[in-house]
DNA sequence: CGCGGCATTGATCCCGGTCAAAGGTCGTGG
DNA sequence: CCACGACCTTTGACCGGGATCAATGCCGCG
């Protein structure tokens, strides 16, 4: 089965953020979101977890949606916005493979989310996962973990939202997205390629600015020889050092 | 003593975001911030707990220092904030009367946190917070549900940050004041007085303006028969309606 | 080959930042 | 109680970064 396959293949992942103080015994890794969970609770996810396939620009919900489901990016990448009433849109967060859409304790949705490209997501009844969590201190604590590091990133955004020039946003971006797309590597590597899931007005809803000024600053980047441009949605990060100088790096 | 006072007598207030499906009988209300434990965990944080004063002005602890303590203000407001190099600050909450400083599960402090005027804190060494936590699903949840709400304000001051022009962000911000200081009757009250704890800086540094653009939006309320200004710091809503009709109000 | 959608580039405008000065408010000391 | 001074706020004049408007380029697809 596709999803008793996405949730145990994967290989395990560190958990900075958790206390290990307690049994390991019937423990188990659960899935791509590194989530900890009793093997009864992995049991019981898998029964009640069904997969789902979204084409691109497909929204999965909407603002004030009630909340129905936790979900799980199996593949592909999608994008958390909120739409003021003239119009424009703020994205708060890029969602992309491995990561998941949780708000537990909350009755409705405070964004909409569409999918960037075509996705596989695993949904999981909300109320029945609330159930496993409530017996499951280990599941709860990794998401309580997972809620207090997207606070802590949505701080950092607001801090490059209020106080960075354009040019600073686009570069703690272009790093930010290295990072997550090569943990490993990032600082190392000199000749790096990206890929950008997202199109150029998406990336200028996540920064506050416009389309226009985003392509300017790729555009200036470019020039300066800190980036390649191949094609539109890729990038060759040709030199990270200078283009971390010039960020203020918001990226550790 | 002022401690236990502090924990104990204040009355209930209400939570929409607790399920409450368990069994209400060693539950007890836990002080101003509106807390769920058990007798048991609140005669424990009863004796771990010990009060401090801060003067205005005061740092309780800077970004980036080792999480010692979980705080509860018992009287006074502070602000949590972050520094770029070059110098310039964002405030990313304003913390006030009631309310904790709490990052469970995280090392170090994302932000620094200091004391807009004189202040009366109520500190909990974190460690046994946690251990109090962990035996407390009841007590867990609900500073679960803290971060929950504390994550969608961060994400409504992102769309704030990003797309709101100025005069949007201070008449959303002058109504957030309002409901904060007077949650009851906020939308009733034609003729409300508020209190503004923080400076002209604080105001600026919090929406991503300068004080001088801040100023020119009081003033422009002000000679449209908005607000009154008595004084730098007290301000009477002489029209919410209208005020609200500007702000495309984030504040529902 | 031509069309449609996205990205880039250029020209101009305007909101809000910067710089500077004047006005208020409050605490302190005479 | 008033006078002084420090600090905060308000107001004005000017400037600049990024938005807006508009044209061109690029690429994939029918």
């Amino acid at each position: 089965m596709g999803i008793i396959t996405a949730i145990n293949t994967e290989p395990a992942s560190t958990h900075r953020y958790l206390n290990s103080d307690r049994q390991n015994n019937d423990i188990r890794q659960f899935g791509v979101a590194g989530l900890m969970a009793t093997a009864h609770s992995c049991t019981y996810m898998r029964d009640i977890a069904s997969s789902r396939n979204l084409t691109a620009g497909e929204t999965l919900f909407w603002e004030d949606d009630p909340i129905q489901y936790t979900y799980l990016i199996i593949d592909g990448s999608m994008k958390a916005y909120k739409l003021l009433p003239n119009g424009r849109s703020q994205i708060t967060r890029f969602i992309t493979t491995g990561e998941i859409i949780s708000s537990p304790l909350i009755d409705n949705y405070s964004y909409s989310t569409e999918a960037l490209g075509d996705c596989t997501i695993l949904q999981l009844p909300q109320k029945r996962f609330d159930k496993i969590m409530a017996k499951d201190p280990a599941l709860m604590k990794s998401i309580f973990g997972k809620l207090s590091i997207e606070l802590q990133r949505t701080q950092k955004q607001i801090l490059l939202l209020g106080r960075m020039p354009a040019i600073e946003r686009v570069s703690n971006f272009l790093l930010d997205i290295a990072q997550r797309q090569n943990p490993q590597t990032a600082h190392f590597e000199s000749d790096m390629l990206i890929t950008l899931p997202m199109a150029r007005a998406d990336i200028a809803d996540y920064l506050g600015l416009t389309i226009e000024t985003v392509s300017r600053a790729f555009s200036k980047f470019r020039r300066d020889g800190l980036i390649d441009l191949p094609r539109p949605n890729l990038v060759r990060l040709r030199d990270q050092t200078r283009l971390r100088a010039q960020s203020h790096s918001l990226t550790g």
